[in-house]
RNA sequence: CGGGAUGUAGCGUAGCCCGGUUAUCGCGCCUGGUUUGGGACCAGGAGGUCGCAAGUUCGAAUCUUGCCAUCCCGACCA
């Protein structure tokens, strides 16, 4: 099973695959592109999204919910953005099924029940959210109106991936308006460092703060704001993006209020969003030949205890012991799962628990219970130490945070060794194939060049970094002058 | 939508080229027992429209045609 797992230097995507299902995060579903995300996925998306959900909150938003479905009309009406979208959206056309009078027992769709306007079931929900702002923007008092909703959304991808590129997600979205285009811009980039704080200190992955370039712009963005994370295999994975809207939407939707002056003002807009995408850059950004391997403070379960018994009489003695630290660590706040399954042998489960990424193992039988001590495995380094039972507690809580900042690290060291500056063309182009990562080299600022450049190399601008050094240079393919390189990589 | 591949039990597969008894093997599952410090063992058992449809044939998992689905590589994208 693990075993399966070493070849992935020779093929990623197959080695990702069978990680996400074989460790029973998810699974492809009935409906083609569309996953089906397992109990111990969904628990991951759970410890995600409350965390998120918190940080939000305390950055002054609430949360609501808008509809699924999306008149044509509404979603028409910001034309970038709709056009953005056009090629990837599902449309509800009837309302209403009926018999097959040609073949019984089959359903057929009802050719009178058919929508006087279609419903574009939503890809993003700046159009419904935007056609009910208006209602309920009129004076500088309803500003900022600041309000995120956790939803599903469907993309009609080509191609899809488990959690990186699926039809349907689940994702949060934050739409706020704001009385000036600074305070919405100061928004925007309040929200891209939430993201980038959440994704570093929770999920233990480096990032890189960046703009994108025009081209990379979400439709209808004035600005796009992002954060950049590096997988194992070299390429790059846009993990959060967060939007300056400026008064496009309320152009479009015609949101104007009253300022202090009377004067009717459109109002500034942001929208930002992170999906279950980041649950694949969590994986492929740590995980090894043995499985995942989750952050502490992400982790569904954080310790795993795997009773080793001998004989008919050792489980209630060692249940007992088990049941006292249980105790423990539940009062301090850490998940525990207990496996005393008699299914299965402990150098199962120990397999099984790598596999899961469960961060830490402890192992007790009846020699630990002799000699006052249990058996602890990390994750992360696999190394196994005894330690004592007094104490225990509170020693697996700093060792969950050492794992935390381990894998964080190592992450970073990764990360930091695969930016790389170049300023010859055949040097970037070799530096793609073979070290892989962000190249850093100087552009020419125009989007002729970067679509020869990704045309020629398959890698695109994944962004501007924010506060970037300016220097002098030549683009890397025009020569023509830049003032700051930018990173460029392949990317999911 | 182009290129490649694959569809046989819950999963992974053999058989197909060269048609011929009751479709192979492993994992998993169920029952009973023995076990348990790195993926246990014994005994018994359940589970199949061989992707779908038509054709060729005395006979099709195997040959022919059509269709469908999925995966991988592109184009497209969070």
């Amino acid at each position: 099973m693990a075993k399966e797992l070493t070849s992935r230097k020779e093929d990623y995507s197959q080695w990702y695959n069978d990680l996400v299902i074989k460790s029973g995060l998810a699974d492809y579903s009935a409906v083609r592109g569309c996953m089906v995300i397992k109990p111990y996925g969904y628990a991951l998306w759970e410890n995600i999204r409350d965390q998120l959900d918190k940080m939000f909150k305390e950055t002054g938003h609430v949360n609501a919910y808008f509809p699924l479905f999306v008149p044509k009309s509404l979603f028409e009406a910001e034309e970038k953005n709709a056009e953005g979208f056009a090629k990837e959206c599902a449309v509800v056309t009837h309302y209403r099924l009926k018999n097959n009078p040609d073949k019984p027992g089959k359903l057929m769709v009802d050719p009178e029940a058919k929508l006087e306007e279609e419903l574009v079931v939503r890809p993003t929900s700046e159009a419904i959210i935007w056609n009910t702002y208006k209602d309920w923007i009129q004076s500088y008092r309803d500003l900022p109106l600041l309000i995120n909703q956790w939803a599903n959304v469907v993309r009609w991808e080509m191609r899809t991936r488990l959690f990186l590129r699926t039809a349907e997600f689940l994702w949060q979205e934050g739409h706020t308006a704001h009385a000036t285009s600074a305070e919405a811009v100061e928004e925007t980039v309040k929200m891209v460092n939430v993201y980038a704080d959440f994704v570093e200190q929770f999920m233990a992955v480096p990032v890189v703060i960046g703009v994108k370039t025009e081209s990379e712009r979400f439709a209808g963005a004035e600005d796009t704001y992002c954060i950049e994370a590096l997988m194992q295999d070299g390429k790059a994975l846009q993990a959060g993006t967060s939007h300056f809207l400026g008064q496009n939407f309320a152009k479009a939707f015609d949101v104007q209020f009253l300022n202090k002056e009377n004067k009717k003002e459109f109002v500034w807009a942001t929208s930002w969003g992170v999906s279950t995408r980041l649950i694949g850059a969590l994986i492929m950004a740590h995980s090894d030949d043995e499985g995942l391997v989750l952050p502490p403070r992400l982790a569904p379960i954080q310790v795993v205890i795997v009773p080793v018994y001998k004989g008919p009489d050792s489980k209630p003695v060692i249940d007992d012991k088990a049941a006292v630290f249980i105790k423990q660590l539940k009062a301090l706040g850490i998940s525990v799962k207990f496996d005393d399954n008699d299914n299965n042998r402990p150098g199962w489960k120990f397999a099984e628990y790598e596999l899961k990424g469960v961060p830490v193992r402890i192992a007790m039988g009846l020699r630990d219970i002799e000699n006052n001590t249990v058996e602890v495995a990390r994750r992360d380094t696999k190394e196994k130490k005894i330690y004592s039972m007094d104490g225990l507690a509170e020693a697996i809580v700093l060792l969950l945070e050492d794992i935390q900042t381990n894998i964080y690290s190592q992450a970073k060291l990764y990360r930091d060794e695969h930016i790389t500056n170049a300023d010859q063309w055949d040097e970037f182009v070799k530096l793609l194939d073979e070290k892989t990562g962000f190249i850093a080299a100087h552009w020419d600022g125009t989007a002729e060049t970067e679509e020869k450049i990704k045309e020629a190399s398959k890698a695109t601008i994944r962004c501007i970094p924010l506060n970037n050094k300016q220097e002098e240079g030549k683009c890397i393919l025009t020569g023509k002058p830049s003032s700051q390189r930018v990173l460029f990589a392949r990317a999911y």
